[in-house]
DNA sequence: GTTGAAAATGCTCGACG
DNA sequence: CGTCGAGCATTTTCAAC
């Protein structure tokens, strides 16, 4: 995989600024033209380094204003298991965010819900129906500090 | 805050998968004419609902293939040291999502970096260097499951 | 909310340092 | 590799309905 070079770069950072920037403006910011600037997009888009453009919703406003973190351990940790439970949380709606771990537990998830009563609904109509799951513990998210969409170019 | 109708989570949903849609074509998908639909999403995005459009970036591809979850306890809690410390791990640019908590641990953040050389050195450099913390604990993400960007209008 | 047409913008491609 | 410029397509914008 080639590397970027600092006018990749300062593309990236422009268009995870704003990702609806015009290819005349972009070009404008980075201090090219145009057509250089096209190409170079249309590269980073090819090679996957752009994965795709997104608009940013608020989760006060879609009525799920709060977040909680549940990491969970499964019973039993075949192949099968793993898999099948993870498709499973990766199908939750609620879910924002599931990851497999290393260390105590198996899983770490973020969900969006309506207060605390969002999340019991959520723990026992979608969590807790799901099988082998042998323990898990949640944390509520008092305030968001930092909530960037990619990384840092 | 107004509700938000069927059409309004349709353009949501739209601009959620592609970011760069035209007025046009959203217009299209959500089937409306351009001007009302026009009308909607500046609505939206006046109110708050669209906070705002941002490109999807590879970690991979940016030389920081690894993800850790680092959890956080400070030594003293008064509300300037939680003000400081939390605006001190927003300003790290490996870290990409960070929260206060309720529970055992006081932050959770989202860390990018390359290899555990990248994750020590990040620890050595950056976190550790922040003055207050009583007990940090590291988890490594072997496998992300799901990522979304914004909850599911 | 719809339609349609004018105006502006932005995209794409050539030739050329 | 980059710039410049012109034709072409889209899109935005704004009427009237």
């Amino acid at each position: 995989m080639e590397e970027l070079d600092q006018t990749d770069r300062r593309i990236l950072r422009a268009l995870r600024r704003d990702g609806r920037l015009s290819n005349t403006k972009l070009a404008e910011e980075v201090g090219l033209s145009t057509t250089p600037c096209w190409n170079r997009v249309r590269a980073l888009e090819e090679r996957g380094v752009i994965e795709g453009y997104t608009a940013l919703l608020n989760q006060q406003a879609l009525g799920l204003p709060d977040t909680v973190i549940i990491e969970v351990t499964l019973e039993r940790h075949d192949d099968d298991m793993l898999v099948r439970f993870g498709e499973a949380l990766a199908g939750l709606p609620e879910v924002m965010e599931a990851y497999l771990l290393t260390g105590e537990y198996d899983y770490l998830i973020k969900v969006a819900v309506a207060g605390t009563a969002g999340y019991e609904e959520f723990l026992r109509r979608k969590l807790y129906k799901l099988p082998g799951i042998r323990h898990s513990r949640s944390t509520f998210v008092l305030r968001c500090l930092k909530r960037a969409h990619s990384v840092e170019p």
